[in-house]
DNA sequence: AGAGGTATATACCACATGGTAGAGAAACGG
DNA sequence: CCGTTTCTCTACCATGTGGTATATACCTCT
C-alpha cells in the first residue's frame, strides 16, 4: 500500500496548490513518476480521489484541531468551573498555524472546497461537525463566565475563522501589502494575530 | 460596443462564480447567445479576456473604496486633527458587504484571483496600490492619535481584509455553522462583523 | 508448477477546449 | 455603386483530458 499513499500526497499538493480543474491525473501520476492508469487502479476516477484527499486532510485537521481545543481546558463533564476560553483559542490558532507551515497544501485544499461547494463541501462538513458543535459549545461557556463578550457563537466563529485562515493561507494579499510569507514573518503574524483577536473577543 | 460589454459581464460572473479554469469560451458565449469566435473577436483570448475582467472589477472596486474612505474623512492636507477612524472603517465595511449583495461575482473573482496568483495578481495590486497606501496611512493616523491600538498597520490591514472578506464572501463556511447568507442575515452578519473589528481595533 | 489476485504498463477512445481560417452580412465613405 | 471596415458566423484543427480495455510482470498460496 506504498504507492496508494504516494498518490493521495501528490494529489493533496496538487489539488490544494494549484485547485481540482487546473490538475490533471496525468501531471499527478508524472510527479510520482507512474501512469495515470496506475492513479485509476487505486481510486477509480478523478473524483473518488479528490474525496479520499479530503477525507484524509478533514481527518488529519479534525484530529489535530481537536487534539488542539483540549489543551488548557480541563473540561470534565458538567463541570462548574469556566475553562480557560482564551488559552483554547490560542492553542488552535498555533495549530492552524503549524499547519501553514508544514502543510499547507492541507489548508490550501480546505479553501479550494469551500470554493467548489456542494457536493465536495459536504465531506468537509460532516468530518468538522462535532469541532463545530465544541467549538460553539467553547464560546458559548466563556460568554458565560464573562471571560468573552456575549454575542452569537456561530457569528463569532465565523469571524475567527475567516480572519486566522486568511492570515495564515493568504500569501498573495500579504505579497499585496510588502509583506513575504517567510517562516520568520510567519511567526510575527501569528502574534499580532493573537492581539487582534483577543481583543476582538475579550474587548 | 454593446457586445463586448455583455462578454464582459458575463465573463466576470463566471470567472467569479466558478473559477477560470472551469469556464469555457463555450459557456461564456452560450450565456449571451453568441458564439465563442465573436468573444475571440474582441478579445484575443482567453487570457486577455480574464485580464479585461479584472481590470474592470478592480477599477469598480477601488473606485468605490476610495469613494467610501472620504466618506467622514475630512483629510485637508497637512491637517492636524485626526479623521474619524472608526467611521472610515465602518464605511469601507458597508461599501464590501454591498458588493456581496449587488455584486457578489467581484468579490469573488478578487478571491479567484488572489488563488491564482502571479501575474494575474500583479494587475490587482497594481490597481489597489493607492488604496492600501491610504488604508496604511489612515491606520497609522489613527495609531498617532490614540483612536486604535499600536501596531504594524500592515498587519493590521491583513487581519481585517480577512475578516471582511470571509465574512462578506465564504457562504459555504456559513451553511457549516447553520447560517443561511439571506439578505437579512447579511444585515446581522454585518452589524457582528462591525462589533467584532470595533473590539479589535480601538481594544 | 500453476492458479489467482495484485499492481503497473501500453494502446486507445470520445470528448471538450482554446485557437485559426475564412466566408458572409451590414454599415459607411467616396 | 463599389471598396473598406466592422462584426458575426460556420467549419476546422491540435491538444489535452478523463476513462476503458487489455496485456504483462510479480507475488503468494496450494
Amino acid at each position: 500500500m506504498e504507492t496508494r499513499d504516494r498518490i493521495l500526497e501528490a494529489a493533496l499538493v496538487s489539488f490544494g496548490g494549484r485547485g481540482y480543474d487546473a490538475v490533471s491525473l496525468d501531471s499527478i501520476a508524472g510527479d510520482i513518476g507512474i501512469r495515470k492508469q496506475t492513479v485509476l487502479y487505486y481510486f477509480g476516477s478523478k473524483d473518488a480521489l479528490m474525496e479520499a484527499v479530503i477525507d484524509r486532510t478533514v481527518a488529519d485537521l479534525a484530529e489535530a484541531l481537536l487534539a488542539a481545543t483540549e489543551t488548557g481546558t480541563p473540561v470534565a463533564a458538567g463541570e462548574a468551573e469556566p475553562p480557560d476560553v482564551w488559552a483554547g483559542v490560542e492553542a488552535i490558532v498555533r495549530a492552524v498555524f503549524r499547519f501553514a507551515v508544514r502543510r499547507p497544501e492541507m489548508l490550501g485544499l480546505l479553501r479550494e472546497v469551500t470554493r467548489l461547494g456542494t457536493p465536495w463541501m459536504d465531506r468537509v462538513r460532516a468530518g468538522f461537525e462535532p469541532l463545530v458543535e465544541r467549538a460553539c459549545a467553547y464560546l458559548e461557556a466563556g460568554m458565560n463566565s464573562g471571560a468573552i463578550r456575549r454575542c452569537d457563537p456561530r457569528l463569532l466563529l465565523v469571524s475567527t475563522y475567516s480572519t486566522v485562515m486568511g492570515v495564515a493561507t493568504e500569501a498573495e494579499v500579504l505579497r499585496t501589502v510588502g509583506l513575504e510569507p517567510t517562516l520568520r514573518d510567519t511567526a510575527i503574524r501569528r502574534r499580532e494575530l493573537l492581539r487582534f483577536l483577543r481583543s476582538a473577543l475579550i474587548g
